[in-house]
This record gives structure tokens, sequence and C-alpha cells, in this order.
DNA sequence: TACTTATTTTAGTCTTGGCTAAAAATAAAA
DNA sequence: TTTTATTTTTAGCCAAGACTAAAATAAGTA
């Protein structure tokens, strides 16, 4: 049984590995705890003892199987309790981030098996993200950010990269979300920005837009 | 927002008030905490010092109206919590305190609302207790031990007082549950035994057993 | 009343997970 | 290759919530 705070670095750090591969920096760590360096050096040590992360001195840290996997587990429960806020409790897909970051730490295998056969063992949450299954696995998809298509390319809307909240109160006033079909109507170069077509309406998406929306084209 | 500890004590002290009138010792509190004494006078200075409870030293501790809201939401929450776990995830009775034990200090207010009503706003959780209102407000029910009925009595089942899982699981195995019509067939004077009446079968109950089944007789 | 026992509190210590300030190591620049 | 800047670590400290041992108060009994 981990520590709340010990399974929160696990998972930073597995977001952080996914992010730029190999070693994660201390610096790193400590600004995705919303920390300092020195108290991200203190917790690394400790996940280090424990075998859960490989650390060497000034270079840096990265998971081992056992920490990868319990990281995972983490991330399933967060992901499988978000499905279920918004499945079941009606909640909206940018009230959930909080509420599922106090109950991916309950302790209970039982009840996340139970949680998954209820909600029809989802594979994705409201967002898109990968659920991982009991192993830790993920399967791995083909989507690319809107941004990587070109005039008219088509796709579906599959995921969003940065879910925060502004962003996602965009998308609902745009009328996209995760299934939402979208084609590129043209692609400005110099700045990156687009038009596309979403349902019968046109309009104008600027490059950041493009960057965090996942699409997958079949 | 008070801390897991600081919800864990009030509760506590709230259940303590219950069942001895008047104030709580710091023995009982410790007792009840599984710490030891030392450990309890601290935190009930602690709660002392945030209005939560009124203390007096070597005299005792009783819950401010402010504590007691306080603990009755916990308690709220614990039992939402129990239903949700028995009726939607098809646990069992006796499984799930502990799961519950952590569900209830989940923070968010629009949860325990949401959640509420997914439930259809029960108002006794699996083991036939009180759920306390948005409030903290408890409706007093009129229900007795079933060892106070006598001899040709009857009632229904409404609760348990203990509700340990070795016990529980007595209950199913006779097919007790909430609900269950129980008729007293006769009633032992000098070990307070009784034969009682549970569907088509006629069984001997213990004392110790007549004293933990909550009977409503209407 | 005085003595004994039980309860409760205080004082001081430990662990976890933070922090600041300063030192050490690495990386970048001149 | 030095010097400078950045990153990382160490050392020492703090708060929460537990503990032990010892002191203080209350209760029970001769």
């Amino acid at each position: 049984m981990y520590s709340l705070a010990e399974e929160n670095y696990l998972k930073a750090i597995y977001h952080l590995e996914a992010k730029q591969q190999g070693h994660v920096s201390t610096n790193a760590i400590a600004e995705a705890m919303a920390t300092k360096p020195s108290s991200a050096t203190d917790m690394v040590q400790k996940l280090a003892e424990k075998k859960m992360v490989s650390y060497v001195k000034y270079k840096g840290t990265s998971l081992t199987s056992k920490g990868r996997k319990t990281a995972a587990n983490v991330i399933r429960k967060h992901r499988l309790w978000e499905v279920f806020l918004v499945e079941k409790l009606d909640f909206h897909w940018d009230e959930v981030h909080d509420i599922a970051e106090q109950l991916e730490h309950i302790h209970s295998e039982e009840l996340i098996t139970r949680l998954d056969t209820y909600l029809g063992s989802p594979d994705f949450d409201p967002h898109g993200d990968p659920i991982p299954d009991k192993n830790g696995n993920v399967k791995p998809t083909e989507k690319k950010l809107l941004s990587e298509l070109s005039k008219k390319q088509k796709g579906v809307c599959v995921g969003v990269k940065e879910s925060n909240s502004d962003f996602l109160q965009y998308l609902d006033k745009k009328k996209i979300t995760i299934g939402t079909k979208i084609s590129v109507l043209g692609k400005e170069f110099f700045d990156g920005s687009m038009v596309i077509q979403v349902g019968r309406d046109q309009f104008f998406i600027s490059k950041k837009i493009a960057e965090n929306l996942y699409i997958q084209t079949n």
C-alpha cells in the first residue's frame, strides 16, 4: 500500500516519461507536483529505496516496472472514476478532474473490478484518454493532432491533449466532443490556423486549439 | 476543509455521544480511535481550538453544533457510499464498511448531492442505519431491539446494531436481512434466548443475537 | 481523612512530507 | 579552459499526528 504522496509522485513521473522520452529531471517532477526541487529529491530518494524508480544523483529518475505498474493503476482508477462521474452522475467533462484526483487513491482491488464491470469496461475516459487494464497496459492508438492534418483531410475527434476547463468549455460552445466529425477546409501556413467544418458549422480555429485536439483518420 | 484525522475523531465522538449520554471521556475516544489517550488529548485540544468540540480538562468532550454537523456530514457520506456499493456494485452488506470508510473523506458537495439523487435519496443504509440529511439532521425512528420483544410479538427487521462481518454472515445464513419479518415464538427468562420464526423456518437464537437486531413493530 | 488506583494531561520524541538557505555538481558560455 | 549560470542535493527546520514516560488530577476505599 502506497501513500497518497507516493502515488501522486509516481503518477507525475509516469506522465512526464510519456511526454519527454528517457529520464525525468528533478526540476520537472517538482514543477509537476507544484512543489520545490528539494522536496522532489527527498521523495524520489524514498521511491528509489522502495524500488519504484531508478534514480541516479544528478542524472534523473525513471520508473521501474513495479513503479510503472503502480502508476498505471492509479491512472486506471482515475479514469474509471471519471467515466463514472460523467456517465452515471451526469457531471460535465470539465468538472470531473479534481474529484477523480481524490477518488483515485481509494484502495480496494475489488471496488475497481466491480466499478469497471459496472461501467461496461470502458477503454477511454471522457476526455478520450485510454484506460490502462488491470496489468497497467495501455492499448496504443493511432491518433494524431488536428494540427497535423492538411486541407481536405477529415477524421473523428478522439480526445483532447490538455484537458483544462477553459478549453473544454470552448469545445462545448463549438459543439465538439469525443466522436465529433471534423473536416479541415483550409489551413494557413504562417500561423497554423485552420478553418474547419463541424456538423453544419464552419469556423476558424487557432493553431493552439488544433494542437490540443486528437483526431483519428480512418 | 477538515483533515482525515479530524473527521475521524469527530465521527467517533459523535457515535460515542449517541451511545453514552453527556460528555465523552478521553479514554473512550482513544479506544474508539484505536490510539493512545495522549493522542486523543492532543486532537481534542486542537478540535476545541477550532470550535468543533467543547472540552474541559479532565472533564470530557462534547461536540459543538458545528462539530456535530460536520460529523453528521461525514456519516451521511459514509452511508450514501454504502448504499452505492451494495445497490449499484452488488457488494454484500458485510463487505462495504472499509471501503466506505475511505470514500467518506472525499470532499465535494456536488458529488454527494448527485450521488444522493442517483441513489434515489435513500433514508437508510444497507445495515438499516439512518442517513443524515444535508443539514446533518437524522429522522428519529421508533425501533426496538429484538431482545425487547416478548412472546408472540412480531415485527420487521430494520437494522443491526453491531455490523461486524461475522454477525452479518450469520444473518445471511439464517436468511435475515433488512425487511425480513420476524415473530417471537418463545423466550427464555434465564438466558434471554428466543425461538423465532423467519419465513417458514423456526429456530433458536441467543440473547446476544437478539440484542443486535433492530425491529419495527407496527 | 489519607491512601491507593485509575484517568487524563504534559513533555519530549518520531515519521512523513513539506520548506529555505547554502553547498555541490553539471551544463553553458566566454 | 575558465567562468558563469543552472540544476540538484544537502542540511536544518516546521506542522500534523502518532508514541512513551512521567506528572497531575479525580475517584474509590479503608
